[in-house]
DNA sequence: AACATGATTCGCT
DNA sequence: GCGAATCATGTTG
């Protein structure tokens, strides 16, 4: 992948980590972010442009969350610029304030797990597809907040892409519990051979 | 109108 | 760690 107008992205979310991000009563500290690069990233919703990934080519700072495999739902941060398309898929939190709620809305799991996935944090935020395209900033209930930690960034893969599969636009914070296990799509093509000889 | 495919998750070996 | 479930969305006919 280039290197070029994307590197917003890639410097937007990581600034994410640290951040903390409040859906509809729980709070959570973002602890792991992945980049998508729009337009010019085969990864990205973004790259062919279709009516669910509409909201991706408008405004930054709104939030584009779709519907995974049917079931969950996940949610990132547009980027922007506009004709870019680029947005910040939200991973895991570590949730600080809300406890019970989150608890209360993903069942008997261990708390480090309450948000730990995509589909997770979206549950224990409360999310749901009528929170599409609201703006991040404004206090509606949903949005990003102050950022209340400086971590240690670490970079790698993203999580079950096909196309650009070693990108390493996967970011987290070093050694947290709550970030989720990093999984290759089984489609992906083979990573590129590691050792010489 | 039918088919293929996931920016995933949970349960079992 | 691995594999199947499950269905909305996008793509093809």
């Amino acid at each position: 992948m280039g290197d070029l107008e994307e590197g917003g992205v890639v410097e937007r979310a990581r600034a994410l980590l640290g951040r903390t991000f409040t859906g509809h009563g729980v709070t959570v500290v973002l602890t792991e972010v992945e980049a998508y690069g729009g337009v010019e990233d085969p990864a990205s919703h973004a790259f062919t442009r279709t009516p669910r990934s509409e909201i991706m080519y408008g405004p930054p700072g709104r939030l584009y969350v779709y519907r995974s495999y049917g079931i969950h739902l996940c949610a990132n941060v547009v980027t922007g610029p506009t004709e870019l398309a680029a947005a910040v898929l939200l991973r895991a939190g570590r949730v600080v304030d809300g406890l019970g709620l989150a608890r209360s809305r993903r069942g008997d799991v261990d708390d480090v797990r309450l948000a730990r996935g995509p589909g997770n944090l979206a549950q224990a935020l409360g999310l749901t597809i009528a929170d599409l395209g609201t703006p991040v900033t404004t206090g509606s209930g949903v949005g990003l907040g102050e950022r209340v930690e400086t971590p240690e960034v670490v970079a790698g893969p993203r999580v079950g892409v096909t196309r650009a599969a070693d990108v390493p636009w996967r970011f987290w914070t070093a050694g947290d519990p709550t970030v989720s296990a990093y999984r290759r799509s089984p489609r992906a093509p083979r990573a590129t051979a590691r050792r010489p000889q």
